[in-house]
DNA sequence: CGACTATTGGAACACGCTTTCCGCCCATTA
DNA sequence: TAATGGGCGGAAAGCGTGTTCCAATAGTCG
């Protein structure tokens, strides 16, 4: 090992960088490691001030900056929290990631972000590794599965987590004892349904998102379950799975027209698939929105107010809830688990509107 | 202290969970802590395959994961990489993140996102924050800072994560001695002006990011060159500065209108920018894009798809960029260091068209 | 002026893991 | 059969920091 370092036969003072260690600091300042930690992170104990300067003064020559591993492992406790969402590159799931993280940085905290390119695997071992990092928290964006297969493992992962200290927190439904941000997903889905009712649409379909999803599962219901309470069927063949993603969107709109060409209102189950949606009616199949079918989605993401029309959509307040969220995991536990529920309500814009009137 | 765990008098198997440590799996197999950590990570030296099987059935059924700081602290190296990006809700950010986080994964390593919400003070915190980790490397994503009194220190900060072993790379212009993927900048704007040129626009104006950005000054700077060479003047009251967001791009744009109200092209210097002068127009100006007016942006991110009409803009292969970086990251260091161009390519849509005839 | 207390520096151990270095045992060969 | 070498398990010494406990010093009061 030729990189091996001798204390002693160093001078004092390190160039600038390499390896500095508290010890380097210690002995540039002429004082004992004990005080100089004792200096540099607030102990409860006092140091005369004489010497703490003296400390300061070294460690800032040597740009010493603690070994964050090595004061993890003696603390016990770590600076990390991890964010776990199914995509970056999702504007959902980054406006969210938004508002977590500047909650993190307002703590201190550094932000280990996993994206799980909606792998159920990959976020069973993300938790893990995670735990590995002795992370004070992780936070779960985005819907659970409804596979039970994956949940049960992932909640032994969790349960582990949290057996071991740590601190949890998610978004959406997964049916965890810990503290939930919780949108209305059925609730929003109702009002969409309700909007689409009253301005006079009877032939409805649905582009949906990967049917594992319990929030897919709730949206739709809520949807369904609001058109039949108004005496309007939606039979299986008027809803398209998509994917969640504008590409998804793009075909699941193009496979309900062929379905159903009768069709004058599409409800999607997220923003990017409605966009997807328009796109598609618009470059693929020529029927103009919302004069001839009217698009419906859910989040509001920012992008929302950019297409032509704009789109009427379920608002949820995306970088709150990440907010929000990364405060509940971070404060005190609250036992029980606190459940916040975040409203979703209907933003009607340019992408609704009444059925064209029978010929 | 409660929570103090006596090694000795507990039973030898933990309830699952808890703060399992290497030694409780070595007691659990009946080996040493040394053979049980030669099994559970695959080391130089071999283990027989009777006491290989029990230690790691003692591992799955503690949930054993060893713990990452201690690791990182025997090992002197850790599995973790940073990536420092200036928005991650903005979608050029957020692309970028995807593609880097993608490779990170593949290399089993965990990626540390940290936001700058663009402040530069706290990129040079992060870095800080990452050197303590002692991150495997860190990936500076955007543009630098043209304010040298920053950008120095940033530097320094730099170099002191290099000396210590630490590998960096970014992408866009840092004016760093290490391995950079650099965005044709210039070229891709003279190309943007060209093709307003080609099209007959002479009354064109630019709604710009935040001065300070070396990204802004080269496309600003490719932009009007191209544009002089042709004999059209881009005076500085044709130059309006926005903030790289879609509302900054809103603002501008309205700014713009005032100051020159004979404009016939636009160049916005990112594409949420171009998107919020498109919504401008649209919303607030009420001139139509292009007949009216033309358009043109820079990046090429997915929204630039949905917008109407059709965003034309300068193509980055943003998720790409990611991907190579954070290879150049992970890869053998090269000296000296490597700069990988990326090609920027003028994607003509929808929001370009020749001017409208003078009355 | 001496003793006692309040205060602060330093030695040493603990945190959980890696890795070198020993030593043991078994198999192979003369 | 005995010597030798290879393979493999275990003891122990760190890695850099936090923290407890003890000693030493200064300050105060009787």
């Amino acid at each position: 090992m030729p990189a091996s370092r001798s204390r002693v036969d160093r001078p004092v003072v390190t160039g600038p960088g390499g390896l500095v260690t508290l010890q380097d600091v210690a002995d540039s300042a002429g004082v004992s490691r004990a005080t100089a930690s004792r200096v540099l992170n607030g102990s409860s104990r006092v140091v005369g001030s004489e010497l703490a300067d003296r400390v300061q003064r070294a460690a800032k020559v040597l740009r010493y900056v603690s070994n964050a591993p090595a004061q993890a492992l003696a603390r016990a406790t770590s600076t990390v929290v991890g964010l776990i969402v199914h995509a970056v590159d999702d504007p959902y799931f980054s406006a969210i990631a938004a508002g977590a993280m500047r909650v993190a940085a307002e703590h201190d905290l550094l932000t280990m972000m996993a994206s799980t390119f909606r792998d159920p695997e990959r976020e069973i071992d993300y938790v893990s590794r995670l735990r590995a990092h002795r992370a004070r928290g992780v936070l779960l964006v985005g819907s659970g599965f409804t596979a039970t297969s994956i949940t049960e493992r992932l909640h032994e992962e969790i349960a582990a987590f949290a057996a071991g200290g740590g601190r949890v927190a998610c978004i959406g439904e997964h049916s965890i004892p810990f503290d939930t941000v919780l949108p209305e997903n059925r609730r929003g889905a109702e009002q969409a349904a309700k909007l689409l009712l009253a301005l006079g649409h009877r032939r409805i379909g649905v582009v949906s998102g990967p049917p594992e999803l319990t929030t897919v599962a709730h949206r739709l219901d809520g949807f369904r379950d609001t058109l039949l309470a108004a005496g309007v069927a939606l039979p299986e063949h008027a809803i398209v799975a998509g994917d969640f993603t504008r590409d998804g969107g793009y075909a699941g709109m193009i496979e309900l027209a062929r379905r159903m060409p009768e069709v004058t209102a599409v409800f999607a189950l997220n923003d990017p698939t409605a966009v997807g949606v328009m796109a598609a009616l618009r470059d693929e199949l020529g029927r103009r929105v919302p004069e001839e079918i009217s698009v419906v989605g859910f989040d509001d993401i920012p992008a929302a107010l950019d297409v032509s029309p704009t789109l009427t959509t379920v608002r949820l307040p995306l970088e709150e809830m990440g907010e929000r969220a990364m405060r509940l995991l971070l404060d005190d536990p609250g036992r029980p688990p606190r459940t916040l529920r975040v409203k979703a309500e209907v933003v009607s814009r340019g992408s609704t509107a009444p059925p064209r009137r029978e010929p």
